[in-house]
DNA sequence: CATTGTTTGTGAAAATTTTCACAGACAAAT
DNA sequence: ATTTGTCTGTGAAAATTTTCACAAACAATG
């Protein structure tokens, strides 16, 4: 029901909940949590509807009832395992950003074909050998992978991971995977992005920004 | 005129065509660039249509015309100079990915706070300290700023680039940046990419790939 | 030269996403 | 107890984006 960008605002709404908990504040307004995420007022309203979760008139939303609601309808019950294929500059950056963030949602695994990072163990993570990948994703029922290989490997190591288990791929790689659709694919494209902004950049577009 | 979206997908259209030319293919058709940047061959015409690029009938698009083209619509005519701010393994990371790719969009100069770093040139890139930032990016006629410092400094970061002139932001920290709104701002945020796709890879959750 | 089959360019329809705007709820003030 | 002002929840409108579908174009074929 909920729309993948209604999803990605929903992950944004629980992080500024969860740094709005901790300055102590126990209810926030519809129009407060917009300013904080860069989004208006109804949209919030609008996308809490999706979740169900209900607000009091003039008090607003209940913090940690809100973070709740949203663990609820974000998380998977039981947590989920994440894989790393690919321990460069890129792969070290996304090992470092989730480093005992999130329990529930953490990397178990990392993946490449260097035998010098083969064994080492990066921000808490231990490194297998890419040929390791099936095997390790199955046994540690890991459920969705973040690409970080050299373009070339990509679709490569996509396809390996889908072998293992994997249902979910965040690609860094800027190349389209080919991937069966019931596959959800979420591409991060650098270059894309720097393009775009470089375009709005110049002085004689004008358009308002966003993400 | 055209939407940021579309934009997105007219440099996406590029690198493919990039490569379609060295394969020696002169022209291509809507829904071939479609299969492979992953769109409909509707969604291929229609933004093709906005750079005003015509095509032949039956024989499709021209594609070093085509390529032509894009440049004059997406470059800025002179080049653009970009600035990285942060130089961690994020940083690197997005150094190592454009270096020496596309000469009118380079990273012409780094800024870290680590006092280790300034003075070395990583990827071909110069790192300055923090507090040149100002003067660097002024006199370098830089007009967009890559951010990926950690979240406490990003919003600084942020506004000291734009005192030097710069007018569009690739924002890699995970937090809305506050600034002004004719400054173009791009998020990668990839916490919430990794929280949508652990979302939309759960069994329960049922939804076709895009991003 | 006519026919055929394929592809572009684009109005119009459909789908999706966002905003508007207001009834109903209710805390605070009088 | 009544009034006041603000905030939620949501139907409806607006805006945006994508797809449909077809006339016009035209290379290829006979």
């Amino acid at each position: 029901m909920a729309s993948e960008k209604t999803i990605g605002r929903l992950t944004l709404y629980r992080r500024i909940l969860n740094e709005t908990v901790l300055e102590g504040i126990e209810s926030i307004h519809s129009h407060t949590l917009a300013a904080k995420a860069g989004a208006s007022s109804a949209q919030v309203r609008r996308d809490l509807m999706e979740i169900g979760y209900v607000g009091h008139s003039r008090r607003g939303y209940d913090v940690m009832g809100l973070i709740e609601s949203l663990r609820e309808f974000l998380d998977a019950p039981g947590g989920q395992g994440v894989a790393l294929v690919g321990v460069g500059n890129l792969g070290r950056a996304v090992l470092a950003y989730f480093a005992g963030r999130r329990p529930s949602l953490a990397i178990r695994a990392a993946f490449d074909v260097d035998s010098q990072k083969v064994g080492r163990v990066v921000h808490g993570c231990r490194c297998w050998p890419m040929d390791k990948i099936e095997d390790v994703i199955a046994e540690e029922q890991i459920t969705t992978a973040v690409i970080a290989v050299p373009v070339a490997s990509a679709q490569d190591a996509a396809e390996r991971a889908i072998r293992g288990g994997v249902r979910g791929i965040l690609n860094f790689a800027p190349v389209p995977l080919d991937l069966p659709e019931d596959i959800h694919v979420e591409n991060i494209d650098m270059g894309m992005a720097l393009e775009k902004v470089a375009y709005f950049s110049r002085a004689d577009q004008t358009t308002d920004q966003t993400t």
